[in-house]
DNA sequence: AGGCGCATAGCAAGCGCTTACCATCCGCAG
DNA sequence: CTGCGGATGGTAAGCGCTTGCTATGCGCCT
């Protein structure tokens, strides 16, 4: 039925070693028997088994890489950089690495299974992308899997996430609260008092560090942190527009509204113009990514420029062993201030 | 070192097989026999090989999932949506599917190299997004080796892309064709005549074939198709912005600008409006798919509507025979005509 | 001419798991 | 009290490939 290397073998007259050397091409072969071999896997359409040969060699060329949320350019951007790296397909010749990108719709029970299946597949690389979850039960769960990978040989790389600890993981970390302090800041400068907060689904580290730097900028400036004006919603279009709505009833008053991400700022937009309500002359918004449909929204949206595709990269780097991880194992990834056409001074 | 099935065997002082059979679940196991090997797993810390059980069982339970690119969402949306009919980790308890995505970057080799990959892997089902090359070379290595996936039992489907004949291949074709006409038909009607069209890259399926539509509008109502109204780029915004220039530069005095797709349409806009000329005032866009960010975009997008979540998810229950292929392994999925602000009457 | 060493190729022992088939054990019918 | 069938558990034969070690053949040195 299926061809194996046996067939091959006997059609090539020679034992399946040689085939299995050929293939592989890390043993001399002489050129006439190389070129004999390689015939009879054309002849025969042979196929290497996968399993079969990562169970006799102990290892597997598959790298994992996670994500929250696949239709959401902020993972597809990193994933994609990683993957560039990774060579995958196409990268060198022989080089068969093979990324998959997984996603798991930021449920912590997904991660962990994806994490349990790419480790029963020997993964040769983990790389976890975006905010993690904060619940304590799970972080430890993820702490203890990414400990036994690591241990295991799996190289673990965080991109975007903060450190654990004790993992041997190696962390990419955004410095979202710093970006949240900057965005609040420059709206503050603009003479913004009252500024709505649209901040994430709650239980999640992006999420927490991004406000916790929004409420620095307000401290230090001495602005009142008024707890209506602080909504949570997920992450998405939709639930900025109605968070918005939302906002809008608790505080009518406000002038400025920021977005922890870009997408959710878009929604905000939506609903502000729905409402009759001009961008920025009657309230301001902002977002935080710069994904790149950002700067095509009307008007051009403020955020803070966070260089995914770089991490990503270096996090693919990192994760094949091309580049060194950074000292500590923790190098922190900062986001510029991106000024544009949706903030001005508050009517 | 790793610790394997007769470790766990050895300490819940049974068989090998035994502890097969409770871990797979599809053998009588007594009560007893079970907590004790399940006890054992869990002090173990014990993982399957996954290699090992694929090779013994002679399946594997890896769905694949193809895309152009991963950064961008028509790709991540489908992608999303296949991905969670198959159910992947936290589907079924214990149901351990795996749905991986595989980014091509558009690239014919290596959409077959990660063909190879998965046919190696002995993978359950692939699911190819978006358009194909027309490359005959490759559209043929491409049907050769759908065809033999196919015969060994996987299953594939194609997701917005045209069905590949004797492949044993279901396809779920989008209606690109039909979409560009009544895009262009829109535009024909607001008195428009000149109207520049930013095709996307060459030699693609989805390119041509709404290249085609916008022609068969255009011959419909007897307007001249002047060729330097056409301009081939890539699909994505940086290109759109580049081509739009071009277009502007050859052909001043038209009055619309149609892209093959939303990102490309988004860049088409930002480069009419940093060229002065005001939508849809002087220049009406319009783009095609309707990403979630084109209602966004200033001033909202026209654009074909793709159900792109709907078609992913059906092409993921057909990869998991969890719904009947269309009749003769082929439907077509059609757009609908959104009309927004950026299209109106001609200057 | 004899021997040595290198370049090749083959042998065979697994890798860790699944599963067909067989062995037990028990309860209960006869 | 014997025998039989169902319910469990064990035995062992692979699944297809990799690789350490061994065997072979040949050119060339002394």
């Amino acid at each position: 039925m299926t061809v194996t290397l046996a067939d091959v073998a006997a059609r090539a007259q020679v034992s399946p070693a040689t085939v299995s050397r050929v293939l592989n091409g890390n043993y001399p072969v002489a050129v006439a028997t190389r070129e004999r071999v390689l015939r009879a896997v054309d002849d025969l359409d042979y196929v290497l088994n996968g399993p079969a040969s990562a169970l006799a060699a102990a290892t597997s060329d598959l790298v994992g890489i996670l994500v929250n949320d696949i239709a959401d350019p902020f993972f597809g951007i990193m994933a994609s950089a990683v993957q560039s790296e990774i060579g995958g397909p196409g990268g060198r010749a022989g080089g068969e690495r093979m990324a998959v990108v997984c996603n798991t719709g930021g449920s912590p029970e997904r991660e962990l299974t994806y994490l349990t299946l790419l480790q029963r597949q020997r993964a040769a690389a983990v790389v976890l992308t975006g905010g993690a979850s904060e619940d304590p039960e799970h972080a430890d769960a993820i702490a203890r899997k990414l400990r036994r990978l690591t241990e295991a040989g799996t190289r673990v790389v965080l991109c975007g996430r903060p450190p654990v600890p004790d993992t041997g993981a190696v962390a990419l970390t955004f410095d979202n609260r710093g970006g949240g302090r900057r965005l609040t800041e420059h709206l503050l400068r603009l003479g913004h008092r009252r500024i709505g907060y649209l901040a994430g689904p709650e239980g999640r580290t992006t999420t927490r560090h991004r406000l916790e730097g929004h409420r620095e900028a307000l401290a230090a400036h001495g602005v009142e942190d008024d707890p209506a004006l602080t909504v949570h919603s997920p992450y998405d279009r939709r639930s900025g527009y109605d968070a918005t709505d939302e906002l809008l009833r608790r505080a009518p008053d406000l002038t400025a509204v920021l977005a922890a991400n870009d997408t959710v700022a878009l929604g905000a937009g939506a609903a502000l113009r729905d409402k009759g309500l001009r961008i920025p002359a009657d309230v301001s918004v902002a977002g935080f990514d710069d994904l790149p449909f950002s700067i095509d929204a009307s008007p051009a949206l403020t955020t803070v420029r966070l260089p995914l595709q770089e991490a990503g990269a270096r996090a693919g780097r990192i994760a094949m062993g091309k580049e060194e991880p950074p000292p500590g194992g923790v190098a922190t990834v900062h986001g510029e201030l991106m000024v544009r056409g949706s903030t001005g001074g508050p009517r």
